[in-house]
DNA sequence: CGTTATTTGATATACGCCATAACAATTATC
DNA sequence: GATAATTGTTATGGCGTATATCAAATAACG
């Protein structure tokens, strides 16, 4: 699934107690292995890793509470972004969400099968697609925004006072420099 | 690509200003829309999608690190537990690391073909496939652990002091609970 | 002991996500 | 006005992941 190695010079506090690959006597008993779990400490403090996992598991939450919506993450936040953004161009809504241009036409197609946006002709452009959130997809993604707020509260819940926010900022961070 | 969005109410530092759906008349202008920016103040503040744009981050950076070993990250992070786990049935290393059994058979497969690592019949159980790394396998794995501890000290570069330790300790919370 | 259930590795298959190439219509460039 | 660039679209392939199914081997249990 994923990957990733820790290092001792590099991990300090968050990481586990460890074991490296190289051996003891003491530690042949467990090298012939019998039934006991598996040694992870090299994934434990890996930063990619960690991240990888938390990721499906705020994922996985987000599609148990969004299941009564019929929505999932990419849609919820396409969505969002043209909720916030009316009117703008099919391309510009794909290029913001990080999603390639081909790969938008499906899934405004679906959207707009369920009646929850629209794609109108622009008068000065008739090249592109202003699209824009019908009544009804305005309707659903107030429900949503409420219910996201719902799991983003739950998540401060779980990583105490200022985790989250920490956490957030964290993130931002990784995604600024590379 | 994601979703997600914030709330006000539960984002206390780390979020960008931000403007919500309901607009003032001073943003009619910009609801009209003609070449600014979009506005995604709907997803900046919001965990899930914060993780998913970091872990991509992440994961390219390893990715550039890696082309020299021809590794991607499960590929190391299998090569990561089978050297930490000698003698391993290959669902064990498949389950720990999150991946379906039928999914580890071509992955192993591939490690194999490379000489990086073997299956050995175990002779207690004939069902069974003992994995362990080969010679080559362990050499190119210490050189891999050695570039993966570069990527983790580059990343506590990035994130301060503590920032690291402070985000794994984070991330780790999150896949506990759910 | 022998029948049944479980485990293990493997194959086939399908779905979702993502990327690229190519195309027609339209607009911009010069 | 010829050429280039943009926009939406289709087709296509790769990659990761999930399930159903199977044969071989072992475990469970009457």
């Amino acid at each position: 699934m994923d990957a990733y190695d820790s290092d001792e010079r590099t991990s300090g506090a968050a990481t586990t107690p460890g074991r490296r690959s190289r051996r003891t006597a003491a530690d042949l008993d467990e090298t012939a292995e019998s039934g006991g779990d598996l040694d992870l400490s090299g994934l434990t403090g890996v930063v990619g890793y960690r991240l990888r996992r938390a990721q499906l598991a705020v994922f996985e939450d987000f599609n148990r509470r969004f299941q009564r919506f019929d929505l999932k993450p990419a849609q919820y936040s396409a969505l969002l972004v043209i909720g916030d953004n009316p009117g703008r161009k099919q391309s510009e809504i794909a290029a913001a969400l990080g999603i390639q241009r081909p790969n938008f036409v499906a899934m405004l197609d679906e959207l707009e099968r369920r009646g929850l946006a629209e794609r109108t002709r622009s008068t000065t452009d008739r090249r592109s697609h202003a699209v824009v959130l019908t009544e009804h997809g305005r309707r659903l993604l107030a429900e949503a925004r409420a219910e996201q707020a719902q799991q983003e509260t739950d998540l401060g819940d779980l990583l105490g006072p200022g985790g989250r926010d920490a956490l957030v900022s964290l993130l931002h961070r990784l995604t600024q420099a590379e």
